[in-house]
DNA sequence: GGTAGTGCTATCCTAAAGGATATTACTATA
DNA sequence: TATAGTAATATCCTTTAGGATAGCACTACC
């Protein structure tokens, strides 16, 4: 069993587990309809909740909250709290959450590459 | 609104839109529990329905055809039937899918970065 | 004549994702 | 005094993913 990820280098049955296990940590990561909206629009720089949640189209309270706090368990946003009326709270993206570019680039060109193979150019 | 894939390269709004819709083509294409599984079992070769069940630990019948059907939609791999009897009928991966190496490759790098950040090394 | 193998398909079920709506405590402003 | 804004949380609902089980049409073999 091995994956051509590699060219001419073979992969033991141990290895590939660990392998898809990786991939399957990313794409977790990057899973649902909301985090990579939210990450694109904490491009900018940091925000408040309610501003997140005018730059997301469509999206709830309940589920910004929820993507939030699975962001920052995963440390791709920081989340600072004021001690303020009403309550001031701050997101931001991490640098972990920057070396997430790459790979994001790397589905988008393969998305675009896909898309002209599937329904031609 | 502009995404850090390319630095310091500005995204218009549609832009950024066309870039997010790639990367949600690309996600849709690996998402799911088998697709990858899948075609990890058909890197070693083409292979028959029962063959590729045994090497997919845990799949039922029913997931197989169905993930065998979308991979055949988005051209990952190539369905063969021979006129035999029991019937037989031979998968294999496409060049098309090997393009897709690089993504994964992508994805297992950051998947293990991530986890060592998370869990420590 | 039973039994195993082949590549599915159908039915039924559970679990998880995600959406709609309401509510909370409190303040600043009209 | 009423209202709008803040960052959530709670409840209820629908949709989707995925699993368990059984069946089918047919042949080859014991």
């Amino acid at each position: 069993m091995s994956f051509k990820t590699l060219p001419s280098q073979k992969l033991s049955t141990t290895e590939c587990n660990q392998a898809l296990m990786h991939v399957r940590d990313a794409l977790e990561v990057l899973s649902g309809k909301w985090k990579l909206p939210i990450l694109i629009a904490l491009s900018s720089g940091e925000m408040r909740f309610k501003q997140i949640a005018k730059e997301v189209p469509g999206i709830t309270d309940k589920m910004l909250s929820k993507e939030l706090k699975d962001l920052e368990i995963n440390q791709l946003v920081t989340r600072t709290v004021l001690d303020t009326f009403p309550p001031t709270v701050l997101y931001q993206r991490t640098e972990h959450s920057d070396s997430l570019s790459e790979v994001i680039l790397s589905l988008r060109e393969w998305g675009l590459l896909h898309r002209q193979k599937i329904f031609g150019k």
